[in-house]
DNA sequence: TCTCTAGGCTCAGATTTACTATGCCTAGCT
DNA sequence: AGCTAGGCATAGTAAATCTGAGCCTAGAGA
């Protein structure tokens, strides 16, 4: 038996740290790096500490408002981002090689209700062999690290255009007929979605007569826009509909719209696909989601 | 306040295990990976079963005389590779950047004490900004991946050769006395060193006379070559001695060489440098190393 | 000027993850 | 038959990582 008594191996940073450096890098701060992770600030900010003891360096300026880069971390954030995309690639590999008919795709909430769901049955009966599954999120996930092959958000940019975003009251049609003009609106409960409030202001603003809405339009709020649907259609009131979302009550005549005017937002339903090789199935998939925007 | 009860998101396979199974799978065993590691065997089989859980998939055919990778272990080697030497370029830009005149050598113990240690005055006096570490490992470390700039292993290929390794015995002026003929070997201790223990056996075979020694030599053995050299140079008795290790003592004559037959081992000395972009410290030291090699 | 808010820091404790140690098993050698 | 190399399984332990709470600072708004 050879006993050797070598010093400790220097090993290099652990990994840990190096992946909440760069989230906190190329997110440009810890809170929202740490929403990517899903762990707390604090654990980020540990993490980058760790990292900045093993290196002897400060990576970041610290700033009572939020945090920048240093020089340093500015020349090392590229190569780094470059090395957990390419983890994140291997790990599509591997998800490709092993369950090849397998789709994971990333919605909001209210898109994987109203918008998604309603064409699964259709896309699962034309693709009898590809494996669907679905993920709610609150925010859209970073495809190329995260373990989701498509991503179905409102959002301006970084991916395919599949529905513009126009809004418009919309209602049960029994509440309706108590609406003749926008300034019946201030008799009825006006819905608002949490996360999507200034939607009644952004559709008042511009309409020809000034309305007496408060600003926090009065009425119940919903923290999931496809519940806040759900009471519309049992006629609770007045919901500012998302084309995309409403437009299978319209068809089917359970919601009716009101009044004319639509406002178009500036965002739009965005299709986002994982970067690197597509497995046929996703190329299928794909396809199908698209041809169903009519742009 | 929004209670957002989302599921748990689906989560990426833990870097670990992805680490894990990359070695063993490059490296073609467990036993190996461990040791590439650090860990102990059964971490390695551990962190491999997580991820083979993970993706529901085999990636390696268990045989009891080792293991070897699936078809899908195939698929999904090349890109995690390329993944993880992407982390470990990325961990030398960090080191670059943060510590510009830092050089971490790693040497085998006896190539430190030996060879190295002599050239480091001389080395440290010409490049006096460049801070120069020295870490004495077993085995060459794999410099793609750990925080090492050069290496300084007897090898075959992968580096640049820096000296050729001759053996021959050496030992004392006053022990050289009893020796006049390669049978007086048979009446002094033949030290050896404990990994090189076949060094007596190699220059013996192919040896005119036909000598008693028993192959594995009887005679103290050292776990560290250069201990084995000072016992030489106290007159302890005969070492086989590597031309790199010894060149210093036979110029001082501390110890000589009794007998002119040597014998050129097929491996040398070789330089390992890291890949990737090298700082002008390290290309300087790199120069010096390579001008000491007289081949 | 005061307060509020966003973002970060720190510390202690809890939790999760990873590792070691041990004993067992198999196939190939000698 | 006995030995060795390499892997497996389990339980206990060690280490890493995370949370939670309270504190701090700078800017924004009243």
């Amino acid at each position: 038996m050879i006993m050797s008594v070598l010093p400790p191996r220097p090993k290099g940073p652990p990994i840990t740290s190096l992946r909440a450096f760069e989230a906190a890098a190329r997110l440009g701060g810890f809170t929202r790096a740490a929403d990517e992770l899903c762990v707390t600030p604090g654990a980020v900010a540990q993490q980058v500490k760790a990292l900045e003891a093993w290196c002897g360096v400060d990576l970041f300026e610290r700033h009572a408002q939020g945090v920048r880069l240093s020089r340093v971390g500015v020349e090392v954030l590229p190569s780094l981002s470059a090395a957990f995309d390419a983890m994140g690639e291997a790990v599509s590999v591997l998800r490709r090689a092993t369950a090849p008919g397998r789709v994971h795709i990333s919605a909001l909430p209210a898109v994987a209700q109203l918008w998604l769901s309603p064409r699964l049955p259709a896309i699962r009966a034309a693709l009898a062999d590809v494996e669907i599954s679905v993920t709610a999120l609150e925010a859209p996930p970073n495809l190329a690290r995260e373990p989701f092959d498509l991503s179905v958000f409102y959002g301006e940019g970084d991916g395919r255009l599949i529905a513009r975003d126009e809004i418009f009251p919309v209602c049960a049609p029994e509440v309706a007929r108590q609406l003749q003009s926008i300034e019946d609106l201030a008799n009825v409960p006006c819905l608002a979605d949490a996360v999507w409030t200034q939607d009644w202001e952004t559709w008042l603003s511009g309409c020809a007569t000034q309305v007496p809405l408060p600003a926090p339009v009065r009425g119940p709020v919903y923290s999931l826009y496809a519940l806040a649907v759900e009471e519309a259609v049992n006629g609770a009131g007045v919901l500012i509909g998302h084309s995309a979302l409403v437009a299978r009550h319209l068809e089917s005549g359970a919601l009716v719209a009101p009044f004319s005017r639509r406002v178009t937002l500036p965002r739009g339903l965005v299709l986002g696909v994982r970067g690197g090789e597509m497995s046929p199935p996703l190329t299928a998939l794909v396809n199908l989601l698209i041809s169903e925007s009519r742009l």
